[in-house]
RNA sequence: GGCGCUAUCGUCUAGAGGCCCAGGACAGGUGGUUCUCAGCCAUCAGACCGGGGUUCGAAUCCCCGUAGCGCUACCA
């Protein structure tokens, strides 16, 4: 049985690569009728946090993930690390250097895979140093700990970004010095910035909570991100994770690197904020008219009295209706819709011109305007 | 520097030797519909990194170059 894992480091935000790589492990486990598991990569302890960990759990089930079993917590096995590592201190593969231990690795052999997506990859052993299998703190390396716990854990078949491609020859060696079969490795392209350097802050965002924030439907994300590195055989670029699961192939994933291209996610995003019913929307709408004031923020409202002030969701679902069809991304409504929740309506001249222009054969709406302009004195 | 991965329109991609003077989507241009915007409809422009091979035939296979990215940590 297919068995892969999503193993974050609970050391900041869910990264938007991350984000896809447990996607695709996700889209994998389902396709297969296998598990998806979670592991915990906390072996640093100074840098990783509970906060970041509950963040990226609460990310992944927005974006639609769930895993099959509870959470792998590595700060709980270093005792394991550390006795594994002495078994191959015992069998004369690993030597201890002060109060590390270090792989041996083995000269003029060459280590070679197939990789799900790259195909055959291989490298020299002499291009290798000796690995830490455990530092001088007593903590775990990650590419040791990693093995020990992707073997404990049944792991079949790992995917992860291309930035592991050389990790897996020094795994492949720990795999081979416990007389264990590796897992079958597949790696995937990285995600890049616009304009093709590492994805940063410039490029928009480079967190999963940053989207969120922004207004973007986790539906959207997560096809996106799908997009981005596979399409299905039928050329269809809308569909959900689930859709995409039954369709998933790891052999057709893509195996060059792409850019994050904002207005490709935009357009997905505004096509899913069409199609999203109203009740669905309303919430996430109220939280953006709330934040940008427009509206009294609900969930800090009083629980008696001001009922008069809440707008009802009647009143929000036509304003919706009007504008969901002009608004990439939730955050961009409060701005367009503003005059819905004020009293007064300044009139610029150019708004003046049109609304008053000969064309319009309501005299009577003319005149009302006029009068509109001569009251300016609101504004 | 060493090792590795990759290379089709601006972007994401289709293409697994002839079906390709390369198809789709996003973005862009133009026109139409509309009292504005958005939308919708129509339409245009836009690519096989370079050079060598292999082959009757290459975007597709091989080699070299170039470029991008990754790794080269007692980070993960």
């Amino acid at each position: 049985m297919v068995r892969v894992r999503f193993a974050p480091s609970p050391t900041g935000f869910l990264h938007i690569g991350s984000a896809r790589t447990a996607i695709f492990n996700w889209l994998y486990a389902r396709r297969t009728g296998g598990k998806f598991l979670l592991r915990v990569e906390d072996t640093d302890l100074k840098r990783s946090e509970a906060r970041f960990l509950d963040e990226i759990l609460e990310d992944l089930s927005w974006l639609g993930l769930d895993w099959d079993e509870e959470p792998l917590f590595q700060s709980r096995r270093f005792d394991v690390y550390r006795a594994k590592a002495g078994e191959l201190v015992a069998a004369g593969l690993a030597y201890r250097d002060g109060d590390a231990v270090l792989f041996r690795v083995p000269p003029g052999r060459t280590v070679a895979y197939d990789d799900l997506v790259h195909g055959p990859i291989s490298v020299a052993s002499d291009t290798l140093k000796d690995q830490v299998l455990i530092k001088s703190d007593g903590s775990p390396t990650y590419n040791f700990s990693c093995v020990v716990d992707d073997a404990h854990m049944g792991i079949t078949h790992i995917l992860r970004g291309d930035d592991h491609i050389s990790n897996t020859p020094k795994q492949a060696l720990f795999y081979e010095a416990f007389g264990l079969t590796p897992p079958r490795f597949g790696h995937m392209p990285l995600i890049l910035g616009a304009d093709g350097s590492k994805l940063s802050k410039r490029h928009g965002g480079v967190s999963v909570e940053e989207y969120k924030r922004e207004g973007f439907l986790p539906e959207a994300l997560a096809n996106y991100l799908i997009l981005l590195g596979w399409t299905p055989r039928d050329g269809r670029e809308m569909m959900t994770p689930a859709e995409a699961a039954s369709l998933f192939d790891i052999a057709e994933m893509n195996d060059v690197q792409a850019k994050f291209d904002l207005q490709k996610l935009r357009w997905l995003n505004a096509e899913y904020i069409v199609k999203s019913p109203n009740e669905r929307l309303l919430p996430l709408v109220r939280a953006h008219l709330a934040a940008a004031g427009l509206i009294a923020d609900s969930s800090s409202a009083p629980v008696s009295s001001s009922s008069s002030s809440s707008v009802p969701d009647a009143y929000l679902a036509k304003v919706l209706d009007l504008y969901k069809v002009r608004a990439k991304t939730l955050s961009e409504l409060p701005p367009m819709v503003d005059l819905f929740f004020r009293d007064y309506f300044p009139l610029d001249e150019d708004g003046l011109k049109h609304l008053a222009s000969p064309q319009r054969q309501d005299g009577r709406l003319r005149q009302e305007l006029r009068e509109l302009a001569g009251a300016e004195v609101w504004k």
